[in-house]
DNA sequence: CGTTCAGTTGACGCGGTTCAATCGAAGTGG
DNA sequence: CCACTTCGATTGAACCGCGTCAACTGAACG
């Protein structure tokens, strides 16, 4: 029952986009090539960059290709929280950001590649159409789904901040960034590349960064994860699962 | 500079909704028209009925006329989040549940009446509109800008549980209320009905019911506010904003 | 008139923050 | 090539915000 596409950029810059929304529904032959085109595009961004102000005018629509970024905004004593990291393959600046004004920053969070969206579908903005529902190209179902996904993961960041403890927050963070990384083919069974500092992953989390620390510790200490520099290697995913009441986003219905 | 409706449902059941959506987006005589009609259609529901359970079907998209609802995940261990709260006039089942699966419960927090949004686009479902976008009945932009509007409260409320104390939060929210509140024509500058549990502001806040209790009284003590049954004043909704960091979300680019 | 439910209060303890210091790795400039 | 700085990770000690447990109150209800 699988779709074959034809068309597998596995080394292309867009291999992340194409397996992502590949995974969200079956992109035809025709769709595959219209976001390969879109590698030509490509533009870079150093850690730290500001992609997008909050309050400023909307960010045109596009891909990360490479390098984590976030939406974070600032308390005006300067706490920082994170609301989503955003990997290789997501989207920005689509359905939910559609409003007046930015309601979220964006800012990269290691070296990125971008890639805006706009040769695409030059004129018509926020729902991601070539041209009409019913041409073959079209991508509305498939940007539909990703603001799904992405609100599915928010919601389960509400969940870690408001009704967890540290140790399942961190355990279910960890796994949800295991099951992302492998979405776009950048992570193995048992382990993926977290290319984050303590301090961001503090401000994803709601913890103090020394807690942060503490937390990791505990969880190395109970033979659950191991880290060897930015790989994040899973002992037990299945009772880090049990820990963090993780369960993976369902992106079909019937699977 | 302001539009002016010359249809205004003030005694209406559609009241709330017409309120919301035409500060969102001034609507057009024919757009009132067009929404007084759903209250034909009305539903009740009573407190603690499941709207919507979590993983299942979608619910039909529509709004709430009068009561409170929210919707909530639980964790395997019982504990509960509330991801938002729900007033008369808020839109439920639009863009952000547009997936396979619902990605959270709708649970009624009160007495409600509801009312589904078919009968206004008959067929065609996710975007809000009645038949095309140059249609001058066309819904699209309001809902979008609902979305929009939703999806910051939802940011605000990410930063409450990951980086505020319980007294800034509880501070927060009771803005956030008042400002919502005020938006369907249900509150005065200094007061607003707070239908709701310390129970249920504890799922939301993620705090205990215990120091939900204390938080309130501590604002209480400091002359932030009074509450005199469902009834909630405001003494110094400056300070209340100062010490919350509030700023209301932003409807209109130019105000 | 007993039961239930929302609100309230006190005692106690844990989870997480804060402050501060240390250490190694990675620049950076002279 | 070596001080000097910077940054991220780590650790200890003290503190406190908030949760937990438990008891009590008053109002609403059958």
């Amino acid at each position: 029952m699988t779709v074959k596409s034809s068309y597998k950029p596995s080394e292309s810059p867009m291999a992340p986009v194409w397996r992502r929304l590949n995974a969200l529904k079956p992109l035809s032959s025709g769709q595959s090539q219209l976001i390969e085109a879109l590698g030509e595009f490509a533009e870079a961004a150093t850690a730290g960059a500001i992609l997008l102000n909050e309050g400023g005018a909307q960010l045109r629509p596009g891909f990360i290709l490479s390098g984590w970024a976030c939406r974070q905004r600032l308390l005006s004593d300067g706490r920082r929280q994170i609301f989503s990291l955003m990997l290789p393959g997501d989207a920005v600046g689509f359905c939910l950001e559609a409003g007046p004004l930015a309601t979220a920053s964006v800012v990269a969070l290691t070296k990125i590649a971008f890639v805006a969206a706009e040769p695409l579908f030059d004129g018509e903005t926020p729902p991601f159409q070539a041209h009409d529902r019913s041409d073959p190209l079209d991508l509305t179902d498939h940007m539909r789904l990703s603001a799904y996904l992405e609100e599915g993961l928010l919601l389960d960041h509400v969940i870690r901040l408001g009704r967890q403890t540290a140790y399942e927050r961190t355990a279910h963070l960890i796994l949800e960034l295991h099951w992302r990384s492998a979405l776009i083919g950048q992570a193995d069974d048992r382990s993926f590349t977290l290319p984050l500092t303590q301090e961001i992953l503090a401000d994803v989390l709601g913890l103090s960064i020394v807690h942060v620390n503490r937390t990791l510790q505990q969880l190395r200490r109970d033979h659950l994860i191991e880290i060897a520099g930015p790989r994040v290697n899973l002992l037990d995913a299945a009772q880090l699962a049990g820990i963090a009441d993780f369960r993976p986003p369902v992106l079909n219905r019937r699977s």
